[in-house]
DNA sequence: TAGAGCCTGGACAACGTTGTCAGGTGGTTG
DNA sequence: CAACCACCTGACAACGTTGTCCAGGCTCTA
């Protein structure tokens, strides 16, 4: 009869090797197998100085012949940094942010860092969900592409020493590093370049109003007609979902009825390709320019504002990692340059219109 | 002279709490502050029963006031599960992973677990690498997208638990759950129709032949081309970077030379981008088919073997779950259909061909 | 040859959580 | 009134790693 002086809370026989990590070695095995002590395998594991080439063969061997990978979940919970970070982001299949998240990985990378990416697809639950969950992962530190517009539930994270960075838009009702687009100063340049073509009824199709760039270049588009004195039609105006048939009526009205506009302006790629896929379908020739490059965009001769998707996650992450590695201070506010490239669509002339006599403005 | 009777091996000061995680509040913090015991806070974070409404209000106001949230590193330690996968892929940035990538987030999602991506830039070592470092992580399952040829060094791993599936690629020297399209298929199809059109001399130009879609898709040309009773010129077949630069190259010295092509075939998005742009600035009239669809594509006209990436990344995420929920067989081989879409560019016949007397198959 | 110093290796605790078990309380039943 | 039961709560160990400290063997010097 062993085990006569068990503690008084003895727990149950303790589960098999085989229910955990499907029988994963551990350094203990390893040591056991080189006939060292647990400490010097974790030291052969880790680079560590202090053993003999004699030991740190055997315990070499002892490692491959047992398939052992150390268990960075243990590691972690012992040092208290993951050497990951999240981004949480709209839509990954969105081609803007497919490059954006890339430029991100590589300055992970760069900093030994894995990232983790969730899709919040415009939703703000959805949006906090995935945030929080990548806290209780204990990233070190978070990129956020806002879908809602109160980021308070971050503030005890933040506080407990997670990085976070806004990008694309900002955070709401905090203070946070933020790198967003000259949504402003595009949209303006675009509908400016479109007035200087002669047109005086442009129409504007945005995303929906709750999304700050939206709201940002409708600004931007309200600008520019009035630096022009010129006077907008509320039937010109039209923001709410990308959803391709939304766009295509939109486009419809505002090409139909009493009014028609001459030019389009899209308020983002989706917009883009939808008005350019209608506008196709028309003997008139509309002038069309959108936010956002597309690829093929030079093919059909669109013109675009351009934004650098792959520019924002990288001076995001950047930032981000300037704060992990001890930066602090103010809130940092970036606002990346625009390009009006022009290709054609933009430079269309309304019907009737006369050639302008001064180059037009080309940012 | 307190402390007299320190255990042998006392260790240094312990490091103070503001150390680690930026000074977090633990569940025993939580005890401490609700008056209850550590275990009781661990059953109300998980929902477990056997609390008493008082209790759990008492609880939920102390974690609240503290900012508490889970340490999921060290639940993860203890639980051997870390709800979360890893995806190994060539290039987020590219159009035709981003939506691959986000229908497996989809499916991880429906499953409770978080998706951590890694870009291998197509380079074996740096797949490895990532693999490797994702199963230091434990996640729990693992989706390949391979660069290398030789993935024994995940056989340990395998053993050891992780679910593996390989997608849009076959696995090298391993046994393994694979998701592929129909690469030889699809691109026999296209050849075909562009045969059916009346083309003779077909140009094919595709990626680097270290990757097995460009060596399929190569195949079915050649199949295509023999059924049809069509000797292949070493001329008309290009295999290499898919650099616009090279593609270019390409595209002109097929079109160039004694024996210009009639039509090319395009191995893959980037190329076909590529030659599209080469031929428009071409005053012939060149047949194109490519493989994988684009955005915009329909615009321009552009005929396209389309295979759908979301489909791969949907499959290959739920076979995966299939064997995290315990399905233990041989492995599966899924090979997905692509569908060839006609959109003129095919469809352009040779210079002096006369009109077809059949049907193209369209499949 | 003895003493000092260096180098290597190992024992132990701790990271924050969860599974197991035992103790306590209050109510019901025989 | 005693015995029982159901329910709630907490003590403890364990997950696999790393940081700290000590022990022992070795080399080098006086």
């Amino acid at each position: 009869m062993a085990n006569t002086d068990r503690s008084p809370h003895t727990p149950g026989r303790p589960r098999g090797r085989e229910a955990r990590y499907g029988n994963r070695p551990t350094m203990k095995d390893v040591a056991a197998r080189a006939g060292v002590g647990l400490k010097t395998v974790s030291r052969v594991v880790n680079s560590e100085p202090g053993v003999t080439p004699d030991t740190e063969r055997r315990v070499q061997e002892a490692i491959e012949s047992l398939g052992f990978r150390r268990n960075d979940s243990a590691r972690v919970l012992r040092k208290g940094r993951t050497a990951s970070i999240g981004l949480v982001l709209e839509d990954l299949a969105d081609p803007f942010y497919g490059p954006l998240s890339r430029a991100v990985e590589e300055v992970a990378r760069a900093h030994g860092a894995l990232l983790i990416n969730g899709s919040s697809a415009e939703d703000p639950d959805r949006e906090q969900e995935l945030a929080l969950a990548l806290c209780a992962r204990r990233v070190d530190g978070l990129i956020v592409i806002p879908a809602g517009h109160d980021h308070r539930y971050l503030e005890p994270e933040i506080k407990a020493g997670v990085a976070t960075v806004f990008v694309d838009r900002p955070a709401g009702r905090i203070d946070a590093d933020t790198v967003l687009s000259d949504s402003f100063g595009g949209a303006r340049a675009g509908v400016a370049h479109l007035i200087a073509h002669g047109h005086r009824r442009i129409g504007f199709i945005g995303d929906q109003p709750r999304i700050h760039t939206a709201v940002e270049r409708l600004r931007g588009y309200r600008t520019a007609m009035r630096d022009a004195g010129l006077t907008v039609s509320d039937d010109w105006i039209s923001l709410g979902s990308t959803a391709p048939e939304r766009v295509r009526s939109a486009v419809e009205g505002m090409l139909s009825g009493p009014e028609p506009v001459t030019a389009l302006f899209a308020g983002n790629n989706r917009v883009t390709v939808t008005a350019v896929r209608a506008l196709a379908g028309s003997e008139r020739r509309t002038a069309l320019v959108g936010f956002d490059d597309i690829e093929l965009a030079d093919l059909l001769g669109i013109t675009v504002i351009a934004q650098d998707a792959a520019a924002l996650g990288r001076t995001a992450a950047e930032q981000l990692f300037r704060r992990l590695d001890g930066a602090n201070g103010e809130p940092v506010r970036v606002a990346l340059e625009t390009v009006l490239i022009p290709r054609g669509s933009g430079e269309i002339r309304p019907p009737g219109g006369r050639p302008d006599p001064v180059t037009p403005p080309v940012r």
